[in-house]
DNA sequence: GTGGTCTAGACCACA
DNA sequence: GTGGTCTAGACCACA
């Protein structure tokens, strides 16, 4: 379930959580998985996804009430905050990529307005 | 140098220098630098170099002269098609990641647009 | 109500029922609840609070009168004796901190003017 | 070395550190004891410093080099900002308390001068 | 050498 | 039941 990168496991799972809260597969006041078992469903200790949980608090796109559960934010607009900046993200990390391969901005949007023509036809 | 995937670092390497080919760092019918040099380069060991070189001219995109040096393809065209087909690659995977993160194809395509016109602003 | 000491639980107890005197919450004379009934106030077990009696007590801050009930003495100067001792364990508490964040005296009782004039206006 | 507060073991160590830099024992720019050998220190697991220097850092108290050490901040003007704050938290919740015992703001000043006097005599 | 991550597993706190 | 802390110990990354 998780790629193939170099960065911590608990990053790669928050970054998870917030791609699955940013495309509406976990809505704003939805109950997370307790940490025991979403442990399970990543197949990482408790403890790492303890860790994933008390970052994304920290962020305040998930709450935790202790003895009870954790659940997406209500905060409509930080979760639209949230998927604006990993678009954000993904589209820089995009212009770099394709930059470094030798394509110019204007060669970018012309093969992206080509691409996304296909894919709505 | 390197990036953060957890791919074998010769296929690393590879990667690297057809981008390099690709965006015209390295032009067809250059001498590419020898192996122990380019090792030092990447600070790998001389073998994993020596790999990369030898799936390099597997594809046709350099050739390796025994006792001569190992030099960028003089063919064009071959390198017109890797340079297309690593732009696909980062497009296709950027619409991937876009639409893992909830944006739909038109989205992708009015932002791709709308950074085109700020970068070239 | 408690605090987040580690002192036993009866500890705590006489500690805060010692600060209702002191306050003049519960005034000399006056009756304590039934040790059943401050047990359930406090969320704790019966013996609990039988025990913070006790020791109430031995050290003349209550009287325990066997089917009748528990009262806080008659003697003011008892009281009054307790207070002070109350407030010289903060004071003394409340200068050790401040000095091992660094503070001297000087400064301490320059703060607490400071505060104090404030909390006056 | 540690208080006997309910206060996690990593917030108690967090709170030691700190005194430490606010009242000079530890100077803006020194090297902090690695993480093993101040786990040695407090005979606590390396994990629990580790969490400690975490937040330290994330709080810009300390920088953390990997692979080098770690360090109090350059900043002296954060480390001042950081004394003030546990100052003025031990203050207020000095006046809480005496209020709790029955002392008005004017007693408590009253008896802050008085013992500011014996101290300095 | 020094910090960072992770697992396995225990035990606690709150509801 | 659910989250929070802690230990013991392994292994990795960077310098």
């Amino acid at each position: 379930m998780l790629s193939d990168s170099k960065q911590p496991i608990y990053i790669q799972i928050i970054n998870d959580l917030k791609k699955q809260m940013a495309s509406g597969k976990l809505c704003p006041g939805d109950k997370l998985l307790p940490v025991r078992d979403m442990a399970l469903n990543y197949k990482v200790n408790p403890n790492t996804i303890q860790r994933s949980y008390q970052e994304l608090e920290r962020d305040g796109i998930i709450t935790v009430q202790r003895g009870v559960g954790s659940f997406v934010t209500d905060d409509d607009s930080a979760i639209k905050e949230m998927k604006y900046q990993l678009g954000r993200i993904a589209l820089e990390h995009f212009f770099d990529e394709m930059s470094s391969i030798g394509y110019n901005v204007k060669e970018i949007v012309y093969m992206v307005n080509e691409e996304g023509g296909k894919l709505n036809a």
